[in-house]
This record gives structure tokens, C-alpha cells and sequence, in this order.
DNA sequence: TAGATTCCTCTACACCTGTAGAGGAGGATG
DNA sequence: CATCCTCCTCTACAGGTGTAGAGGAATCTA
């Protein structure tokens, strides 16, 4: 379908030029496309934006599972996943700090596992679940950050390597002590 | 200095539009300076996004000071201060995805207290203090996003209150532990 | 005081961007 | 077959943007 060909090249857009890279015309040519062609199914900037935060939103939707038998394990796979799909996590951030003036987007971005931490943190008898549960997610995103554009994209082990996955899982243990 | 009272404008303005409200002539009218000003200071738009840039971690090098009678409490109070000061923050977080596709901002952007938190892991006992100094840093990187944009800024405690101190405090003095 | 130097303002211009609408190709419907 | 509709391409245009240079005002130097 066109218009997830153009959402998609708007994300790989956004990631690799930030979003002062994200034009209709960029999109065109990136894609291949006849000039127009986003215009056409974009008419506003701001539709294109929308465009490709749902379309981001809706490609995480997807990897939500989780093995109850090895919760920290699989918890660590995902992120690091995310490190291995950098692209799409970048745009996300990019997606995110727009959401901060543009409050519209924040609806879409949701994605956040917070009922999903405080239920953890209660299933391990965490005293305060409600800030627990927040803490971890604080940190889980903190991680990925740190790992991605923060200081450990340069000095951490690359994402996609066993090693990379010991060191997250390592490091969401230790967040899950009470 | 006319030279600050431009970079100043920048980071004002790119906390509160992003990168892409960030034009000569936008800082120009923001600043209340004549036409081109900016121009005729930072000749290329390069030039101008570095100046914020600077600018940026000139202003975050003196708050580094650190008591050692209340590790936490300081690491806490300064947390807050960040969140509290809402422009300089987004700001940088900005500049650090566009230190993604723009490596020369990253020497600048430094500012990482990465040896100050091995050294503190060291001096609290853990048993791989470059690893735990490095998810320490993750995680009040993290605590910082999170709070200021991600999921936290909607129902995190206020920046400035007492209360906001408290949580962070707590989530630090987790996050220190062996 | 005369000249040099620095700092600033103004203006120009090629190019990019957002947005809109006219119209064509081609399939679906009657 | 004629008609309609959908999807697409092309073109237009009013701004905005990056960048450069000419020239003036103010300050410094001798």
C-alpha cells in the first residue's frame, strides 16, 4: 500500500536526519515516487507527522509478548531488539520530544508498559508497586536512551550481541530487586 | 552580549518548537534584534546549531558541585533542578538526537559524570563498578527523559515540590544500592 | 583630527517548503 | 457502450530559509 510506503520512508527520514528532514518532496524522492505523491496523501505537514507516529505506533504494537518464565530474559531480548531496530527507536524519540508541543501525538505514543511494571513490581513484593512499577520504567527507558544516543552508544557492547543482551539483562535484574 | 542573547534565544527556542522552529530569522524576531543579526553572527546554520550547542554546556558546567555528606540527597536535588529548569533540558535532549546524524555536537555535548558514577560505585562497594557506573548513569538518564518527557510528565509529581524531591531520592537511593 | 577597524544593519537572491487544484488513466458500475 | 469514481501525476504560487555582500555607524589608534 502507498501510504505505508511513504509513512515508512518519513520514519526512516525522521531517524536519520531528525525532523527538520521530514518534507513532503524529501519523502518523494527517498521513495521514489513522482513529486506529489505524499502531498497527495498528506495534504499538511501535520498529517504527515500523525501519519508516521501511527504508523510507528502501530509496528510496536506488535512485540508486546512476554515468557512469564523468564521475565528479566525476555524483558532484555526486547529492549535490545529495540537497539537492533535503531531506526525505528530513533524516529520514536524524535516522535516523543515533538509530542512535548504537539500534545496530539502523545494519544498515539501511549506504548508505555506502565500497568504492566506496577504488575510486576507486585507479583515480586515490591512495597510501593504504584512507584516501583514507575522506576522501572524510568529506568528501562533510560537504558535504551543511554545505550542509544546517550554515552553508552559509543562505549557499550553493540546491540544484537549476546553480550549486549547479558549486560541488559544484568542491569533489568538489578531493577527488579525490591 | 549580543552573541549569548542569540544562543540564549536558540535554546528557547528549539525547547519550545524543536529543531525546526530553529531559523536566523525566527531567533531574530524572538530576540527583538534587527534582520539578520543572527546571520551575521552565525553565518551557516551549522555554525548557529553548534553556538546553542555551546552555549548549552557552558550553562550545565556549573552545576556540577556534589556533597558528599548526602551523595543522594544531591544527586536528587540537582535531578530536580534539571526538570525545573523545562528549556535547557528539552533543549539538550534535542541536541543529543541531533548529535545522532551530527557527530561534531557530541564533543561538545559531553557533560556525561560517567567516572564520577564508577567512582562512586567503587567507593559503595559494587562488585563491577564500571557496569553498575554505567547503568547508574542509564538510569538517572532515564529518571530525567522519563520525567520530562516520556510517561512520567503526566503524572510524575510536579518538578520544584518537595514531593518530586522525595521520589527522586528514593528512586536514586534504589538505584545505588549493591 | 584623520584613518583604520570593528561591529552592525540592510538588502538581495537562489532555492526549498507547504499547500492547493486541474486534469488524466484506468477500472468499476449501470 | 457511456458514465462515474478513485487514484494518481503535474504544475502553480505565496511564503520562508540559508547565505552572501555592500555599506554605514561607532569605536579605537596614532
Amino acid at each position: 500500500m502507498r501510504k505505508d510506503l511513504i509513512t515508512d520512508t518519513a520514519i526512516q527520514l525522521v531517524a536519520e536526519q531528525g525532523m527538520r528532514g521530514l518534507t513532503h518532496r524529501a519523502v518523494d524522492r527517498r521513495a521514489g515516487l513522482p513529486e506529489g505523491s505524499t502531498s497527495a496523501y498528506f495534504r499538511t505537514r501535520k498529517a504527515l507527522v500523525e501519519g508516521f507516529v501511527e504508523r510507528l505506533a502501530a509496528q510496536e504494537r506488535i512485540d508486546t509478548a512476554l515468557d512469564p518464565a523468564d521475565v528479566v530474559g525476555s524483558i532484555a531480548r526486547t529492549l535490545d531488539s529495540w537497539l537492533v531496530e535503531r531506526n525505528r527507536t530513533l524516529a520514536r524519540y524524535a516522535a516523543m520530544l515533538e509530542a512535548t508541543h504537539h500534545p496530539e501525538l502523545r494519544s498515539i505514543l501511549v506504548h508505555s508498559p506502565r500497568e504492566q511494571a506496577t504488575a510486576l513490581a507486585k507479583a515480586l513484593g515490591h512495597e510501593n508497586p504504584e512507584r516501583s512499577g514507575a522506576h522501572f520504567t524510568a529506568f528501562l527507558e533510560g537504558l535504551l536512551f543511554y545505550r542509544l544516543v546517550g554515552g553508552g552508544s559509543t562505549t557499550g557492547p553493540a546491540p544484537g550481541t549476546e553480550e549486549s543482551v547479558a549486560d541488559l539483562r544484568d542491569a533489568v535484574e538489578k531493577a527488579l530487586r525490591p
